[in-house]
DNA sequence: CTTTTATTGTAGCGAATGCTACATAATCCC
DNA sequence: GGGATTATGTAGCATTCGCTACAATAAAAG
């Protein structure tokens, strides 16, 4: 009785792997099916549509891209600010996080144009990376919405090639 | 001889307009060419490839991003930068402006796909936009890529439903 | 062992995709 | 006016899309 299927993560996980190699929102379901050892078949057969599937890869998206925060960056608090988006902007630059931004940049835009679970996912993970900043904040939860807000900010000066303006945006907030 | 077509922009204006209005990562060409008074064997004539197209449309709408704002926030410097932003931010947030920032998360999402010509088209707006702060910010230039980076950071935060976030961030910036 | 029930493969449908071949009409050049 | 060039319509092709009908197998239940 509605009992989930055994290795459902396991196909969550191999789909999730495809999407963040070659985006989201241009993921059709022969690719993914072939991605995940099966047939496109099999899963309209496990989520019922493609919609559902999104749906359900969204969430399963949410959680991995917000699990794993605390392993890669300790939760010490920082001595200013500007140090700790400096940190921050370091991890989101480095090699293993480009997947998830491009993702992440996937899930905003499909966000954009009223996609709802994309934007249920994207509210999900803000909050999550809202509460990682916060407790890792020298001057308290109240400005870990600025700090994140201006993350994001960066991440989108860098998608569009503008990393100079985002440092100048961080060298700014030194002083 | 490689004379331009006469309305070419006037055929530009009307695929703008259906991007606008429907999106632009997930245009495709009959819908445009019925969009624009026309046939997709005319876009195709017209513009050589739907990339080419794209291509071309994206410099459009960069210039009409670009274009009219001015009119739509005179050059006046404001009196301090917090204020500058929530001038800026209560703008962004109108009606008007709403599918202009659907196509920019859009032109993001592709950026970070690596499609070039979004990068380009990004970049630029970008620079428009920058200059624009510029002159309008107190604190002179060097704080102009700090405030439009955390608009930007803004943005996201508005699309993915967290509004309350960005709303927090600017508070914080007050002080 | 037999009868359900859950799982999977094969094949394909109808629609949409970008693009092209071919023919026709309009326009320009001389 | 006639020949060449430019513009446009009509059809269609090959591919991919999400999804389904049908049948076969595998597993569970009695």
């Amino acid at each position: 009785m509605a009992r989930p299927k055994p290795d459902k993560s396991t196909l969550l996980a191999a789909l999730a792997g495809h999407v963040l190699e070659h985006g989201l929102n241009t993921a059709s379901l022969r690719p993914m099916a072939a991605a995940a050892g099966t047939s496109d078949r099999m899963l309209i057969y496990h989520f019922g549509t493609k919609d559902a599937l999104i749906a359900e890869l969204l969430e399963f998206l949410a959680i991995q891209m917000s699990a794993g925060l605390e392993a890669v960056l300790p939760p010490v608090t920082f001595e200013s600010e500007a140090e700790l988006v400096a940190r921050v902007v370091e991890l989101m630059r480095s090699e293993p996080f480009q997947p998830y931004i491009r993702v992440w940049l996937d899930i905003v835009s499909g966000s954009g144009q009223g996609l709802a679970a994309h934007r249920t996912a994207g509210g999900k993970i803000i909050d999550v990376y809202l509460e990682w900043i916060a407790v890792r904040h020298p001057e308290g939860r109240a400005r870990a919405a600025f700090v994140l807000t201006l993350i994001e900010g960066i991440l989108v000066m860098d998608a569009v090639g503008r990393s100079e303006t985002a440092d100048a945006a961080i060298k700014a907030l030194g002083k």
